[in-house]
RNA sequence: UGGGGCGUAGCCAAGCGGUAAGGCAGCGGUUUUUGGUACCGCCAUGCGGAGGUUCGAAUCCUCCCGCCCCAG
């Protein structure tokens, strides 16, 4: 016990100027990005240590009504007053913006879009890709800032040919997943100070210095919505989603009604709703033109290789042996990129239209080279 | 209304006198900054109904009800 916190305030000094920017860091400026989490809090708290004038900036995404109260938002109402708590306390300035729109925009509708077309999105990495490492990113070099600093658990480590993307020392924290469509430009101005650290020192860092969130609950799920029913908020942005249509076996067999494709994903389980079978059923495939949701035998689920798209690449890929993760929570399996077709070493199972295939080198698991989104799969076995 | 078969949880299904397997579905949990997956747990005081035999019945007997098949 007392070990933990003795480590804990080791690691507060030995970050407190992990920021990698040249000393001295007096007539530096950063920028935080600040969601009113513990997370992005201790990143503040340890910008304002380094010695660096700190400028936070919390954006406020979506409704700050009540549902936003729920432990596990950000971004919205008492999370932007925990943020300016937490800049009042370490006393640095604080800007809040209304980005409301541009989240409905490219976060909210992008998300009801992709189901409605019979895939599984990741507002995630669009929220990353656009609100946060776009707009913010701009935000920040108009304020005059040397760097922008977030508290994604993800490591930015300084290479022959400039900054790389690896993923976080705790295993059970890496978002790189999440933020594979980081641009090199980006990548050169962003700061991840907590990549190196696992959560319990973060906590650890804010309880110690008597921040209000130490121990706020982690956000977990989709941050715009509220009680994880995600298809009501896909029917309220896209009143004219038409539900209806059939669950098909692969077979041919019609199995009965679904209940409309933006409540199924490929490799999904559970709430099929088919009972009376000697084997579960998945989902197979979507068919947003038909309208079907079409099941089978998990072996029917295997696939050979994806078709990426849109991919962003930190490092020549092409050819290349690479490790690829084609959902957040899989371990990253053995795969080769040929053109934008990634073919796996074994059969990969429930890989989902709309997911993203993040790649790292083979050579060097932690880097992160890259990756795109998956368009479409090969069955790795004929239909049956 | 002659003969034969069958009725066990939402579905499929084992059991064949000794005190209700299993699978599917469903529900709950674990994991998790996407959706899923996986894993763990729960899920028939009762076996179509009513009597009877027996220490003891879903299992044997009787009658009734309901399906199915073959004959008419």
């Amino acid at each position: 016990m007392g070990a933990t916190i003795m480590s804990a305030a080791s690691t507060l000094d030995a970050l407190a100027g992990d920021f990698q920017l040249a000393a001295p860091l007096a007539g530096k400026r950063i920028v935080v990005a600040m969601s009113g989490g513990v997370d992005s809090s201790v990143v503040a708290a340890l910008a304002a240590r380094s010695g660096a004038e700190v400028i936070g900036v919390t954006l406020q995404l979506y409704d700050s009504g009540a549902k936003a109260r729920r432990p596990g938002a950000c971004c919205a109402g008492q999370d932007i007053r925990d943020a300016r708590a937490v800049a009042d306390r370490l006393g640095f300035a604080h800007y809040v913006h209304d980005h409301e729109s541009r989240f409905r925009d490219s976060v909210i509708d992008q998300f009801a879009d992709e189901y409605l077309a019979g895939r599984t999105p990741i507002p995630c990495v669009r929220c990353n890709m656009g609100v946060k490492f776009t707009d913010l990113f701009a935000l920040a070099k108009e304020l005059g800032a040397d760097c922008l600093a977030t508290g994604h658990y993800v490591r930015r480590v300084m290479g022959k040919n400039g900054p790389e993307l690896h993923r976080a020392v705790d295993p059970a924290r890496d978002q790189s997943y999440f933020l594979f469509a980081t641009t090199r430009e980006q990548l050169d101005f962003l700061r991840f100070p907590l990549g190196g650290m696992p959560k319990s020192a973060v906590r650890a860092i804010a309880a110690e210095l008597g921040l209000g969130v130490a121990a706020k609950p982690d956000s977990q799920d989709i941050c715009f919505v509220p009680d994880g029913d995600y298809a009501a908020i896909v029917r309220k942005v896209r009143p004219d989603a038409d539900d209806a249509g059939d669950i098909v076996h692969l077979d041919g067999r019609v199995l009965g009604p679904h209940k409309g494709l933006i409540h199924y994903t490929v490799g999904q389980r559970r709430g099929i709703e088919i009972g009376g079978q000697a084997e579960p059923l998945y989902v197979i495939r979507l068919d947003a033109v038909t309208k079907q949701v079409v099941v089978g035998p998990r072996a029917a689920l295997a696939v050979s290789a994806a078709v990426i798209d849109d991919a962003n690449w930190l490092a020549e890929v092409d050819g290349r042996a690479v490790l690829a993760k084609v959902r957040s929570l899989a371990k990253p399996v053995p795969a080769r990129l040929e053109g934008n077709m990634l073919r796996f070493a074994t059969p990969e199972f429930g890989v989902a239209p709309g997911q993203a295939a993040v790649l790292y080198d083979a050579a060097n698991p932690d880097r992160v080279l890259g990756g795109g989104w998956i368009a479409a799969t090969e069955g790795a076995v004929p239909a049956a």
